[in-house]
DNA sequence: TGACAAATTAAACGAGTGTTTGAAACAGCC
DNA sequence: GGCTGTTTCAAACACTCGTTTAATTTGTCA
């Protein structure tokens, strides 16, 4: 009931909203205000643990502050959360901006910047690899933070993706052409951050050392996206016969 | 103390575990014994919440039997995770075999095949959709049961697709390419169950029923593959010079 | 210094959790 | 019937969770 709790007078970024003995220059990691030391704590544990399991005491304790803290500052855990959510997205769009699509760019370097800016951004986006894991769990386990988070992170590179696939596709390539090799280039990409636990046990990892570093993957993926888009044979891909006798697997698909 | 607990003498998958009212043929789907009703709540409910989040109370209940018919048939919460996993790969495997190396087929219809089948089973590869949900919550909130899963569950028909892939590549490539094409194949299949949140908010829905179906989306990955595995510029990628004025964003790539 | 607000703390609260328990209900067999 | 082993059940146990509270400490300014 108090009237003094500054989590509802002032908003999870407002740099004014800061306890009075520090006075915003941080003097050193470790000696920063509680607020402060909750937001860094806070990250690593969601991700490890999503939102449901990980416990504002675990995060308290990792932040080395008391429990009622959280409510004091953030409300409630998922104000907290919506605050680490908030500053993931500012850290990452200052450190890999989407590129700038400059007019004397050829649809292949555009495309490759696209390609390299989003693996970048998937797998080595984070200085302590928590980040990605955060954006990731709301994927699958959404929680209220989920369609605004796609709207702000995904999409501007989404549409800008469509952009340079339309100028390499072929000019009277349908719309959901577009739509799907897009989703092949953010899929490639997306599965190295998400099924990487699975290609640890599928792919040796002397193999992963050499070979699956980001500068390596982006050629891979932008010269098959390329290859693929600019084949002469693939305007005729709704006539080819191969397709005709598929099995038939395709009972419940789309009429 | 007792010593008549069932789970401590009986496989999870043994038929003869039964109890003595119920004689291995089930009457009904709701008239069948305690233990398979756990299994059959179980499962959706460890899809929807995850492991840790599901409760046993919550699955209890919707089995209609008692909490304690948990540690009574399956030890404890693990116990019915692991029979519902296991549960999960049997069904799979009869139902979405995976297709047989004949030798009389071409390596395109290969493709074709293992590549509906990865997202048949991926997209419609459950009765109520929850079957792929639970296998991707492994993915990256693996239990102890993980690596086990991907050895039986992934492991084969991975292994088909890299040997099908290797022969429509040039048969001089290295096989770190043969595993870039196979992982940017299956992350193209996953992404459509993985990222299917975000697709729903980046794609029109009309657009989805229209092109996004197994077959639709099954042609597309086919024809890109083969597209660039027969490009023939493919070869020179690595002295590709597009690539050797990327942008520096690879300080922490491999060497 | 003393008054006052801001910040922090330990403790408690109430709601859920997985698991255990001991008694009751039920089956089949003598 | 009575007996025995199996299965079910409501209740309790021990624990963790997010949140609240009331008291204490800290810092600032008159």
């Amino acid at each position: 009931m108090s009237s003094i709790n500054p989590s509802l007078s002032a908003s999870d970024s407002d740099p004014s909203r800061l306890p009075s003995g520090a006075s915003g220059v941080s003097s050193s990691p470790v000696e920063q205000d509680t607020r402060t030391r909750l937001l860094i704590a806070a990250g690593p544990v969601f991700a490890e643990s999503g939102y449901q399991r990980a416990t504002i005491r675990d995060i308290s304790h990792a932040a080395n502050v008391n429990v009622a803290s959280v409510a004091y500052y953030f409300g409630d855990k998922m104000g907290l959360y919506r605050a680490v959510i908030e500053q993931i997205r500012r850290s990452r769009e200052q450190r890999f901006p989407a590129p700038e699509n400059t007019p004397d760019q050829s649809p292949e370097d555009s495309l490759s910047l696209l390609i390299s800016t989003m693996l970048s951004r998937m797998i080595k986006g984070d200085q302590h690899g928590w980040e990605s894991q955060l954006i990731m769990r709301e994927m699958d386990e959404p929680t209220s933070v989920f369609r605004e988070m796609v709207q702000e992170f995904f999409r501007p590179i989404y549409d800008q993706l469509k952009t340079v696939l339309r100028s390499l596709l072929p000019t009277d390539a349908d719309d959901y052409v577009v739509e799907q090799f897009a989703l092949s280039v953010v899929g490639q990409c997306v599965y190295y951050r998400i099924g990487r636990l699975v290609i640890n046990e599928l792919v040796p990892s002397e193999m992963q050392d050499q070979h699956f570093g980001i500068e390596s993957l982006c050629r891979h993926i932008v010269a098959t996206t390329i290859a693929s888009a600019r084949d002469p044979k693939f305007g005729q891909r709704k006539r080819n016969v191969r397709f005709d006798r598929e099995p038939k697997r395709f009972a419940d698909d789309a009429p």
